[in-house]
DNA sequence: AATGAATGAGCCTTCATTCAT
DNA sequence: AATGAATGAAGGCTCATTCAT
């Protein structure tokens, strides 16, 4: 109804640290009191900012809402990207793949931990049809994954078909998603990691890599 | 500050359609246009009825919700019922268990197909933390499924344990509600009405029967 | 179902004076139009502001009348307090005492002279079992007349024991609240005004500054 | 903004009967749950009568609290004109004139001893400008205390002259309507009935039949 | 005579958004 | 850049009143 207006892009220090600030109270929201309780005069109150200085940010409260998913995406990718390159850490005795480990841990502590805003978030994107947007981390995430950088535990960098990358991010969202439609808690609970560690570990590209897949599976 | 006003308990016929034609209306609008959409206003208006006739059935809004989702439940129960008397239904070729099928297609086919509807209902019950509403026709079902009146397909009558029951009642509760949450057209195709009969039909209830193999299965 | 919300403290000037115009308008339209005809949107409409910015300031309807009461009250005791500091006005010839007169003056003047606002008030404060809020500035006048501060018309200063103000406090109240109760336009008649300067002129006080009188009650 | 409907004039028995039970439970509505409580669905509810029936007896809900109102006032008057000619009641030993006692007592049973109920019908009726209907009663009274048909205690009859019955009328009527603004318990306390009782009692009427007038009273 | 389902104006309240400062 | 007072559409709910049966 609006004549979209043209919203500050934020260069300055000031500017990125306010809308920070902005995203944080938004989730901080969502989490504690629900998408019912998040208006634009609570997150004013909430925040410390004016209402009008979020609607110098954002052009309304449904932008608001978006950008704060996009943000929690971003955040995520980082994160998985990170582990990737890295795979440095704390490993589990016995653990086969820190690094797979490491992903799935940056997968699941997205969103700062924040379950019910997630749920929130992904609920209300899909309620919108931006089924598209929410597959794009795991598109880019496919993407790192074929893309070779990946450096296996086994010392060889290897890459996955596209097929088996979009199957592998699939399933792990979708278990995700199915986990937070369920009872968010869930995704909290070491067995539930180890569970998704587990299939990722467990899926062909690791073995391929080592060349010798499990027989049960390809029978299976 | 307002104590819980009674509302009629609607005797005439007249008032019965009425109420009825709300119950409709009320879930036309949850399907087409959403929870946010569904406010007394748009229910008088796309029902024919004034506001004040609503809430002459209805104590508040948030009574309308919840006695829809009790009057579909009823109504699946009812068919769930009917299917299991009878159990006559065209059956497709092939078909192990024609009784099964018509419990499944009774399954889901409530909420009048409305999918949306249908999750969107689910979902508020379990925000609301009423698990226990949700259980309650499963636990019918189950209750129909113990009692022994079932004949079954081979000629003689059965009986599940209440453990199996209820496996199998959730299991079918289970998959539904994570279609729903993933994707709601799921519920329509033939497949996955197939995986659900199968998963009923390939359960040991019809096994202990027979207390061999199932012979309904290999004879398929 | 709402937990209280905050409203603004009115910090700026021009929110001070919508404030102020509110509670005008609300006193005006008590008078005018009746407890029945205050509501909101008639109370935007007069004011000439619109709902939205007296929800800004009160929480509720039922606090806007309270806030009206509790402001009307206070405007009276700053009135009060102002007689009771100056004692200057043009005193009618053969007054004993004008500061009395000056208080009086005060006491029915208060409500900016709207009786029928004054009485509904009063009224509704009694309903709500606020007995105690009505006595508050009766309390506060109390205080006053026996804090020593008060300069006789004999030149001494003096002071009256709890008891005694409390008696007389209580009875230019009583009187009041009758003649509301009765006839509301007796508030503003000269014998009315001058029955109650009488009644506290009479009072035992002054004669006690003039040490005759009653030892009894000088003594208290 | 209605044509006047012409309203059954209840000739039947069972008519009148019905009238008298809305009469009834307004009253009860009134006294135990307040005015902001009387409307027409909840005195269909607690009276057993449809709406659809009120509105056969009366135009509107205003013109139930004003036929409640006039109801009321014409039992009181039916009961003071009994107690006026026959005058017999227990009478409290030591009593100066027990028919004057009756009198009082059926003063102050009126509104069947409801007095939340006659205090919100004499503010309403005050608040409609009707002081002439609210002095109807008394008028009648006078007519009765100035007709010369009252037997006296002392064995003869005599009469009020009008002005003393005017008299005496508002000051019991003022002493009522006073304790009902203040603290209608005060009503039901023998203490007020006994103040009432010496009030008439004392007044000259009774001496001046005597022939005595009381000395103190002439000096003051 | 009586019924009660239906009506809808009107009230209270919230919240996304604007704009003067 | 930021503020926050002001706006008003929109939504929940009540209740006096009508009318078909």
């Amino acid at each position: 109804m609006k004549q979209p207006v043209r919203r500050r892009q934020p260069s300055q220090a000031r500017a990125r640290t306010t809308q920070l600030l902005i995203f944080e109270t938004a989730a901080r929201i969502l989490e504690e009191e629900g998408l019912e309780r998040l208006n634009t005069n609570r997150l004013a109150e909430r925040s410390g900012f004016s209402v009008g200085t979020i609607y110098q940010y954002f052009a309304n409260k449904q932008a608001i809402v978006q950008a704060l998913m996009r943000h929690e995406q971003e955040k995520m990718l980082a994160e998985i990207r990170k582990s990737l390159m890295t795979g440095a850490i704390e490993a589990t005795p016995m653990d086969a793949s820190p690094r797979v480990r490491a992903v799935v841990r940056a997968i699941l502590g997205a969103f700062g931990g924040r379950q019910r805003a997630r749920k929130i978030l992904i609920e209300r994107a899909l309620q919108l049809g931006q089924h598209r947007s929410l597959e794009h981390p795991l598109a880019t995430l496919t993407a790192l994954l074929t893309s070779g950088s990946v450096a296996s535990d086994q010392g060889g960098a290897f890459t996955l078909t596209e097929i088996d990358a979009f199957v592998l991010t699939q399933a792990v969202a979708g278990a995700i998603r199915a986990a937070l439609a369920r009872d968010r808690r869930l995704l909290k609970q070491i067995a539930f990691e180890d569970a998704l560690v587990g299939l990722i570990d467990g899926f062909p590209w690791n073995r391929s890599a080592s060349s010798k897949a499990s027989p049960s599976r390809s029978s299976a």
